[in-house]
DNA sequence: GTTTCTGGTCTCAGTTAGAGACTGCAAGCG
DNA sequence: CGCTTGCAGTCTCTAACTGAGACCAGAAAC
């Protein structure tokens, strides 16, 4: 379980080596916990800095500036800068964080739709609420 | 940005509590390192508890363990105990964790296709290759 | 003069994931 | 008989990552 052979079992039937399968190099950025919910913040309108720290209260300074910065190194937004006093920055999706969103639609469908369920069975199986819930 | 005030923007213009989204509630689960993932080698057939361990060379035991708890939890997948010595444990998809898996296709061939593009400007953009990449 | 705003970076603590040892029992092998 | 293997997990230790919040410099509002 420790040994990494190559040829691991991956998404559609991905053959290579695990850390090369693209499915997983892109799900492992959505999936994080604030990049999805910043590009579906900028798919409405572009957004600076600081209102994107407004739009989402919870996110720190560091984890918005990390994010934002891979966002922008996938070619999923755009960043640019006004050279004013204080300079002002402007974050917005590109094409492809908008086709990426499109793509989403489905699964965003069936997460509301089955979400009630989900969160009933959750809640059926115990205590286990958020992330992986070992026990302490 | 450290106040949390509900109403805050969420996927699909969700307007209660961020913790209650109900898409934020499933993505946190399946964007995770290892449940798609499992899931996916689920698909084919049902699997025994090492033999998952087997099919994903680099996850670890403790983890296989506490993914599949609360896989089980969101009732996505069924568990099953044969009471032989020593005792059995077989997995296996439910018909949620299959409509989640087909609500997932447009996603996954949205990442076939961007993939290529996505790591030449990864690498264009330089080194920040993994997770949220933080200068050290 | 003090506060507030701009876009970030830095450091410190707390949480979390990964590696690998450990459990107890049964079967295979020499 | 003794050794190793496999079963399904759990436990502990350490490494990594995350969040909170201080800090920077200049300008505008009060």
């Amino acid at each position: 379980m420790t040994t990494k052979t190559s040829a691991a079992v991956c998404i559609d039937g991905w053959s290579g080596d695990l850390d090369t399968c693209p499915v997983r190099q892109v799900l492992d950025r959505i999936g994080d916990r604030w990049s999805l919910l910043l590009l579906l913040t900028l798919k409405d309108a572009p957004h600076r800095f600081n209102a994107l720290g407004r739009a989402i209260p919870d996110i720190s300074r560091r984890m918005l500036a990390g994010t934002l910065k891979t966002l922008e190194a996938d070619g999923l937004i755009w960043r640019s800068v006004e050279a004013t006093t204080p300079p002002s920055v402007t974050y917005g999706l590109t094409a492809r964080g908008l086709s990426l969103i499109m793509a989403l639609g489905p699964l965003v469908e069936w997460a509301f739709a089955q979400a009630p369920a989900i969160l009933a069975d959750r809640r059926r199986a115990g205590g286990a609420v958020s992330g992986v819930a070992i026990a302490p």
